[in-house]
DNA sequence: CTGAAAGCGCTTACAG
DNA sequence: CTGAAAGCGCTTACAG
């Protein structure tokens, strides 16, 4: 009756062989019966049940993944820029829920926009063994990870497509995305249209300045260069940028923010100086509470479930062994009109925005 | 050359076994070489260094940690509610960190509200044999860990305590947040302050409305039940729950929303309403883009970087072999003015809100 | 239906 | 400074 429970020694924990002593069979009886392989007698079933729920048994998955000749580890590696951004979480939720169904975990980790980090990540996950990798890829050469490939472990990249590198990729229509943003502002009687962009490194920032120039070619408009403001990472970048672009003389009626945080610095700057009902606005990517701004913000939406889902599924048909040709699956967008988009611009005719 | 590249047979990988062949050596001088071991002759180093590149060879941490006297996979669990949730998103991130600094990897799982997948997943990350785990639990009942933890599994709360177990937990200060936010809107001359809460089996939730009971009663002000709406988890019930407040003969001038889903109903309720500039709001917990609505949205903020930097770090204390009794680290939350929780009530006097 | 031996890829505990 | 043998906890490939 003593409280020794408080600085209890760590009991060793149990293995099959203790579980084999006790119920006095083999170890690989013991095996059978964990693993569920028919052909053991219910006698020694039993005995070797009640013996592991005597002993508090658990199996060692990463011994029995060693020996075992799949040498599957139940667990994947993903490869975030960060997980705590919004649109990767979602990501990984949806990953997770699909490996999940198949009795494997994930490892998930962030690299930020650093090439060494995504390499370490790779390496630690390797280092794992795990049965395969999802990668939104950072850096610009992922030909390192040609040789884990062929040695055999799949993988799916989600977001932005490999460089210097086979394989599958699950990714967002950009070019088209931002071209019907592009081409939503057209309608709406704007002619001069500002773009803010991410780092022109960033594969999906440049398909997006394909989509406005593709929308401005097909309507007849020349691309005015002052219009496009790059390499913007932040919220308040983007901020800065907005009072520049709408100070300047032929200033824009319209912009287009191609990702979510240069979103937030227009609808800031746009409040601040009083313009938001004056100045069209569609953002790029999801942004949580936007209907509740006065005007809301018309957003080009990503199929984030979808990516995350259709990621996983086909890492999981390859890790099952399908060898087929490297597949590039790309998702649609959806423009949703919340009223910044809808603002009327200089060339409005009586029809225009009939059409949203 | 034939191209057979792209059929290639995933190689074998190669093992320390291989590069030992290669390079000369028994296998012992390469685990010494790999290891970083000193006392390998600079010949043999370079040697199997050589044979490992050549082969590609990368260590396998599972065999390893298997036959390792310490036992340690390098990777830890964390167990959240949903990945996706911004405030566990970003705990997850810290904790990352903190981890990565020690070349620990994260195997993180969502539960939901679900007791069931709560013990799966704990079960899949110890058949894992992951270093240590860190828990916001969900279920009433962390006693089917208690065996995990003496067998020498470490392990931490954050965010809510565990039931029926002895274990560290970082948690926020629930109840003086609350007690502070409702402080802020006495100041501000309410009386009638309506109460939103989520499942009462929460218990963060019954802290938080401990935190107004306690309010109230230093201010001497009865508490009237017909203001406290429980049981919400969903901003849209926080909708419907708001718009029949204020629709009850002597209304609630003011509302405390103890969670951040239900703070976006009641921002959208009262918008709808057209009322938001008349009741006043404070809520508890983070929301982005709050302070471009009008009026901006008063928060009780919790300090995540803060509860996720300490959860792991009292982890990693646990797994390098700290023995103490269980610690419970209790830390505060910052109230934000932003203007919603600054609207005056019917008992403002002049001097009121100056103190803020 | 049951089990003894070998081995997954590595480290430990020795011996030289 | 180097290596041969044993073994981590389990599954494989047999044999009975």
């Amino acid at each position: 009756m003593t409280n020794t429970q408080q600085t209890a020694v760590p009991r060793q924990r149990p293995t099959m062989r203790d579980v084999a002593a006790l119920s006095g069979v083999s170890l690989k009886t013991v095996s059978r019966v964990v693993n569920l392989e028919p052909g053991v007698s219910d006698d020694l079933t039993d005995r070797v049940r009640q013996a592991a729920e005597q002993l508090d048994y658990h199996p060692n998955l990463t011994a029995s993944s060693l020996r075992r000749s799949d040498g599957k580890t139940q667990t994947i590696g993903l490869i975030l820029e960060d997980v705590s951004n919004p649109f990767e979480a979602a990501l990984h939720r949806r990953i997770e829920e699909v490996a999940r169904e198949r009795g494997v975990v994930v490892i998930a980790g962030s690299v930020d926009e650093d090439e060494v980090r995504e390499r370490d990540l790779a390496t630690a996950l390797v280092a794992r063994r795990v049965d395969g990798l999802i990668v939104m890829p950072t850096g610009h050469d992922q030909s390192y990870l040609a040789k884990e490939q062929r040695s055999g472990t799949p993988m799916v990249f989600v977001d932005r497509p490999p460089t210097f590198l086979d394989a599958d990729a699950v990714l967002t229509a950009n070019a088209t995305g931002a071209r019907i943003a592009i081409e939503h502002l057209l309608a709406h009687g704007h002619r001069r249209i500002g773009f803010l962009g991410d780092l022109p490194s960033i594969s999906t920032a440049i398909e997006r300045l394909t989509g406005y120039h593709d929308a401005l070619d097909r309507a007849g408009i020349s691309v005015d260069s002052a219009l496009i403001r790059q390499a913007l990472t932040a919220s308040d970048q983007a901020e800065v940028a907005v009072a520049e672009l709408l100070a300047a003389p032929d200033a824009p009626t319209a912009i287009f923010a191609s990702q979510n945080l240069l979103t937030i610095g227009v609808v800031r700057a746009l409040h601040h100086m009083g313009r938001q009902h004056e100045i069209a606005l569609v953002g790029f990517d999801d942004l949580p509470l936007v209907d509740l701004l006065n005007p809301g913000v018309t957003l080009v939406l990503q199929d984030v479930a979808g990516l995350g889902t259709a990621a996983a599924e086909i890492l999981f048909r390859r890790i099952d062994g399908d060898t087929g040709p490297s597949e590039r699956m790309i998702l649609p967008t959806t423009l949703v009109p919340k009223g910044s988009g809808e603002i009327l611009g200089p060339y409005a005719t009586s029809s225009t925005g009939t059409a949203s």
